[in-house]
DNA sequence: TGAGCCCTGTGATTTCTGTCACCCCGGGAG
DNA sequence: CTCCCGGGGTGACAGAAATCACAGGGCTCA
């Protein structure tokens, strides 16, 4: 699929100069897109695939913050961008997926000659910023059963699948918890005949 | 102190049109500046003061998220306004404030007009984002203690005054915490000689 | 086929936090 | 001065979550 098609937004102008500037890199399932503390050279667009934005503690833990699908793009990449900043999180290719790397140094130009950019650069900004929003209120106000219902909620609707290809320990990561904590909420909501468990796989119902 | 001067970046154009269509207002310490679920008329500008930007839950809980200083703004009412959307957050002066309220359905021809609103907009949005990011980190990876240490920290430096005029009671609820656990750490902080209690009143050492 | 690994279930224990109960103290209102 | 109220200290307890320990099951690979 050209990438023309999930940014149909785009003005000509915009779409030649990324067509000559940016470079399309494809990524496996797993593969690190960009690393915490890693210098910033270009601001993702994403194409394909599915892209897992989180933060990292010090001390090894994790914690998701959202999802990046075709047509979105990394508001924190762009952040550090405009500053020459170093990365705050990491982001992973949670499925094989189509990345347009655009070089920071054309940003500034990019946000004064078309208008089209920076309503994108808006619009990225205001989506990220509800989702964050959405996941202070999670984790300052719910208890680990219904941050974990969330969980599952926005995971099927970001894969668009009612059957979700995960272990109970991917999940504990994502969610800064422990394997036997989920595995023990799981089961409560297994009994509350909301998912079906299988072996590295969950059924919501 | 006359708005002009807390802005010195913005263009003449731009100016003129805040100063025709922006309205000033004054709040006391304490007042409500814009509440949870609120239609969003106007987006706030800080000229004086200080104001809270907290979030709330359904049953009454609050969580802080950051304080707004003179010159800065609220990046939610920017948010909200382009969409028209209601306001997610509270904001509460903290102390007595002064305020720019610029009407939301200018946004849209200043954000294309005018060079210096947008990069103000920009700008804004980045620094939120980075303290919401950091507000995350918080709540996602520390115990309350390390939490209370980073809010008496941040309160020192956006106050500029090493001593905090501040209940252990409101202390809780910013931290959506209770007081009892604040009194607790407190004390443990006292303890390890990083602050000095009094009666509504604490110490930074 | 057997070894090793990951996934899952489950009990026991500990730590952190929230809640309840009750205390004292200081300061302002009457 | 006394009363009352909000601020703060503290113990006891409850619940959530993390941690530890261990067992069984399935899958892969030699």
């Amino acid at each position: 699929m050209n990438w023309k098609e999930r940014f149909p937004q785009f003005e000509p102008g915009l779409i030649e100069l990324i067509e000559k500037e940016a470079v399309q890199r494809s990524f496996n399932a797993g593969d690190v897109i960009m690393r915490t503390g890693q210098y910033i050279k270009s601001t993702a667009l994403v194409l394909e695939g599915r892209v897992k934005i989180y933060r990292e503690s010090q001390d090894g833990g994790e914690f998701l913050m959202y999802y990046l699908l075709p047509g979105q793009a990394c508001a924190v990449s762009m952040i550090c961008a405009i500053q020459t900043h170093t990365s705050e999180v990491m982001a992973v290719a949670e499925e094989d997926s189509e990345v347009l790397m655009i070089p920071v140094h054309l940003m500034d130009d990019m946000m004064n000659q078309y208008k089209t950019w920076y309503q994108f650069v808006i619009q990225t900004y205001r989506n990220r910023f509800d989702e964050l929003l959405s996941v202070v209120d999670n984790i300052a106000f719910r208890n680990m059963d219904e941050r974990l219902e969330f969980y599952l909620k926005r995971y099927a609707e970001k894969t668009g699948k009612k059957s979700m290809d995960i272990s109970h320990q991917q999940i504990a990561d994502d969610l800064n918890s422990s394997r036997e904590v989920i595995s023990r909420l799981l089961k409560k909501m297994e009994q509350r005949n909301l998912v079906k468990l299988h072996r590295n796989m969950i059924e919501l119902i």
